[in-house]
DNA sequence: CCAAAAGTGTTTCCCTTACACCCATGA
DNA sequence: TCATGGGTGTAAGGGAAACACTTTTGG
């Protein structure tokens, strides 16, 4: 006897994508505009439904990719939300994703945008069904990250200066942090590269630019290095 | 325009629950023998379907309920594993829930059991699907979080030595502590109220019994108060 | 009187934090 | 020459970890 598969018990599966990105100056957040309903018109995560012939994580990925022409992030789940009418068209679940990329290294992909836009997180519009949850959500899992693993790599240019480094930390943790005790602390992770060419463009004396040591870097990613600011 | 919904995509949603206990000694996991098909005679976690007018968190309370008569267990959600083929008759998306009890406390709803034993987690035999996956995963997470907040009150009897405290952790973190930096490290956390009355059973001298300030200690558990071992 | 577990403080070390001044350069 | 951001080190304080001996009492 096979018991419990009874087919009324069907479901719904959706998966939502939180994209973060970072400009050099603020955290921002991937959002599309609907072009169907229901809620045509509204912001929403990028979503879709899951196919029957691939896990959540290709969901993921296929719907990022086709929404935003992004594609090759890793995105890591963040949980799954079934509040019975969270859907107002059917019963649907939705597992939510997030990642964080470079906005500068996807810019291409998104020029010929698909109606996605990035917004800072204090101007984030309100958003259908309980897509603002699912984002607070993620800022609160990707706050908890920085503070036990470097995080970086994924968000900036190649080269980058120490400020820059620094002002990413800011941004996501939302608060401001000593210079001194920052490179220190940084210095000490042993995971930046010091590179002789400076970037000349923040100031008159330039400042050196940096790249991660990226064998270096995923050692550390995996070990959950702990990193506390 | 509606898009999306289309019934070919919906999809089987299972909640599979993740049950850990301390008899004392040891870590245990609840597992229940199966006494249907597929896999009957296997062990496997307690598991069912999501019902369309449920939430997966009262899903996983029912379900745990259903198969082992424990109710009441505050269980937080793990992660929604989704591979294509992990149930073979269906497919079927599962997701995880895990709890800390008190095995005493919860002893009398077991005893006309349902099939549902304990085992030490160095005892756990091949589960069935993914539940061995399942199971790892949630270990690594208890541990995490015993990192981060107190733990305890939902694994021990009310009243309980230091000793039985210091056996809960060391089981959890599978390390060994340093007696007296363990109870430095519990009292600073003010969470425990010392009796008394003293527990004979254990030594010649006898050892003093505490109980948790529960006022105290759901406050640390919010705030995840901060306690490395 | 002895075995077995309970109970108890101090020191060292390292990590975290706080903090201020000089440097280089283009305008 | 001055305004702007870049770059640099140290001292104090607090939490974590290492560590050993005395107490109690039933058998």
């Amino acid at each position: 006897m096979v018991t419990g598969y009874n087919s009324n018990d069907k479901v719904f599966l959706a998966v939502d994508c939180i994209i973060f990105g970072f400009d050099g100056e603020n955290l921002e957040v991937l959002l599309i505009q609907r072009d169907f309903e229901p809620e045509k018109g509204k912001w929403s995560l990028m979503g879709g439904f899951l196919k029957n012939n691939e896990t959540l994580d290709d969901a993921a990925a296929r719907i990022l990719h086709n929404l935003t022409g992004v594609h090759d992030i890793y995105m890591e789940q963040l949980y799954s939300f079934s509040e019975v009418d969270r859907d107002p068209v059917a019963r649907t679940i939705s597992t939510s994703y997030y990642a964080i990329i470079n906005i500068e290294k996807h810019n291409e992909e998104l020029i010929e945008n698909y109606n996605a836009k990035w917004f800072p997180l204090s101007e984030v519009p309100e958003l259908i069904f309980d897509h603002n949850i699912m984002l607070n959500k993620a800022i609160r899992r990707l706050r908890r990250r920085t503070s036990i693993s470097p995080i970086g790599f994924e968000l900036l240019p190649e080269k980058f200066t120490m400020r820059q480094l620094q002002n990413l930390y800011e941004a996501i943790l939302d608060k401001e942090l000593d210079k001194r005790n920052f490179i220190n602390k940084i210095n000490s992770m042993d995971v930046l590269i010091k590179l002789k060419e400076k970037d000349m463009t923040s100031s008159t004396k330039g400042s050196f630019l940096f790249k991660f040591d990226k064998d270096k870097y995923d050692e550390k990613q995996t070990n959950s290095f702990y990193l506390k600011l």
